[in-house]
Parts: structure tokens; C-alpha cells; sequence
DNA sequence: CCAGACGTTGTT
DNA sequence: GTCTGG
DNA sequence: CCAGACGTTGTT
DNA sequence: GTCTGG
């Protein structure tokens, strides 16, 4: 699945150029986590924006964003009938650009093993997400996303059995709705060997809190 | 996702 | 808000 | 009809 | 073990 991220200075040149002419709105992190504010790219009529959006979908049910789970990720599988996703699945689709993401491979008893896996082509990319928009007691409209998953493929199944959905650079335009339908096609595990998986790195460590 | 907390009382 | 279970 | 859920992950 | 915060 995807649970925690890294989105790399070298990300701001790709994203810069490719997609948005605001970089200095995304959010460079080497280690992103749930209930922080990520970048996404959206379609606007008036082209793509870069915009800052909280990384933990609240249904616009929700009276804020506790009032139920922490929905970071949308299975593919099932975003489409889902009631927290449904709509916004077929409307309030983004991209949310990346360097690379952690995943802890499950050693039962003897706990787990973080794994660092990044495009082996080596540059940047983007996970399909999608996004909510709710209103706060103060009336301020707040955004927020979750990353669509899907099953792994077989060379990465060893290490977990789910993964991010990457949209490539040619199909960015029928994810975010700008290329008519058929976002739905795009929801599939890349091919063997698109991952590059290094072992042994998870997040970096904090520094220590000085007392 | 992981790391870290996880409690009560009364007093200021 | 919308769907499911009873 | 109303009441209650509405999600993902992993683990057993 | 389970919940919360980031």
C-alpha cells in the first residue's frame, strides 16, 4: 500500500516544468505521513494548479476530520461504488507527485522490514489520488486526498501485496478528467521491474528532541 | 504507515 | 449525502 | 420504512 | 492490545 512517502527537491524540477507552473507551492519531504498537508495537482478550467491538500480523505459526511477513519488509501478495486469515494472518484481525481515511498514487508513474529522503493527509471512521479473538498466550523473550505492502490505485481508481492497506482506522464491528461473518460482503465500496478526496491531504509530517523 | 501513549486527583 | 441490513 | 454504516491495512 | 498524532 502507501502509507508513508518522499517527494525530493529533484521532484520540483520535473513537476515544475511538466505539469504546473507554480513549484514553490510543493511540499519537498523526505518522510510525508498520513494527516499532513501534501501537494496534488488538479484540473481547473483554466489549466493545472499545484494545490495543498491534507493526506486523509474526509467524506463530506464527516463533521471533521476525525469524525471517522483515516482514509489514506482507495482500493481500485472498489472506489468507484464506494460511498465515501464514489463521487470523487468520478469527479475530484489528482496527481500527487513523488520520489519514491516506504513499505514495511511483515516478518510475522519477528517484525517487519522497511523497504524503500523508488521508479527504477529514476526520476519523479505521480500517484493517482483522489480528492474531497469540506467546510470547516469557521467556513473555510479545506481539501483533502487519499492514494488510490491496487494489487502489487508479482516481483514486489514478497514485500506487500498491495501498491500505489502510478499514472505515467502520457495518460496524466485522462486521469484528471481533461482527455474525456476512461480514467477507470489507468487503475493497475505498474509492469515488472518499473519499481526499484532497496531493502533495510525506512523514513529517516528524527533527530533526537533536545531536552 | 509508524511511534508513542495509554490516568486521576486537586491546585494554581 | 447515500447505501445496506433488518 | 428507519437505523446505522460509510474505510484500509494486516492478522488470525 | 488499541488509540492518537504526525
Amino acid at each position: 500500500m502507501c502509507g508513508r512517502f518522499a517527494v525530493s527537491p529533484a521532484v520540483v524540477e520535473n513537476i515544475a516544468v511538466v505539469e504546473v507552473g507554480n513549484p514553490g507551492a510543493l511540499q519537498i519531504g523526505a518522510d510525508i505521513r498520513p494527516t499532513t498537508d501534501i501537494s496534488a495537482v488538479v484540473a481547473t478550467g483554466a489549466g493545472r494548479m499545484l494545490h495543498p491538500m491534507r493526506w486523509g480523505f474526509v467524506p463530506d459526511w464527516y463533521a471533521g476530520p476525525n469524525d471517522g477513519p483515516l482514509l489514506i488509501n482507495a482500493r481500485a478495486e472498489t472506489i468507484a461504488t464506494k460511498p465515501a469515494f464514489r463521487a470523487a472518484c468520478r469527479q475530484r481525481r489528482c496527481l500527487i507527485p513523488t520520489s519514491g515511498f516506504y513499505e514495511w514487508q511483515s516478518l510475522g513474529r519477528q517484525g517487519k522490514r522497511p523497504y524503500w522503493l523508488q521508479p527504477a527509471h529514476g526520476g519523479a512521479a505521480t500517484f493517482a489520488g483522489i480528492w474531497q473538498d469540506w467546510r470547516g466550523a469557521d467556513g473555510a473550505v479545506h481539501h483533502s486526498c487519499a492514494i488510490v492502490t491496487c494489487a502489487a505485481s508479482e516481483d514486489l508481492a514478497h514485500i506487500h501485496h498491495r501498491l500505489p497506482v502510478i499514472i505515467e506522464p502520457s495518460n496524466h491528461a485522462l486521469w484528471l478528467g481533461e482527455a474525456g473518460r476512461g480514467a477507470a482503465t489507468l487503475m493497475h500496478a505498474q509492469p515488472q521491474g518499473w519499481w526499484q526496491a532497496e531493502p533495510d531504509r525506512g523514513p529517516p530517523v528524527s533527530s533526537p528532541r533536545l531536552l
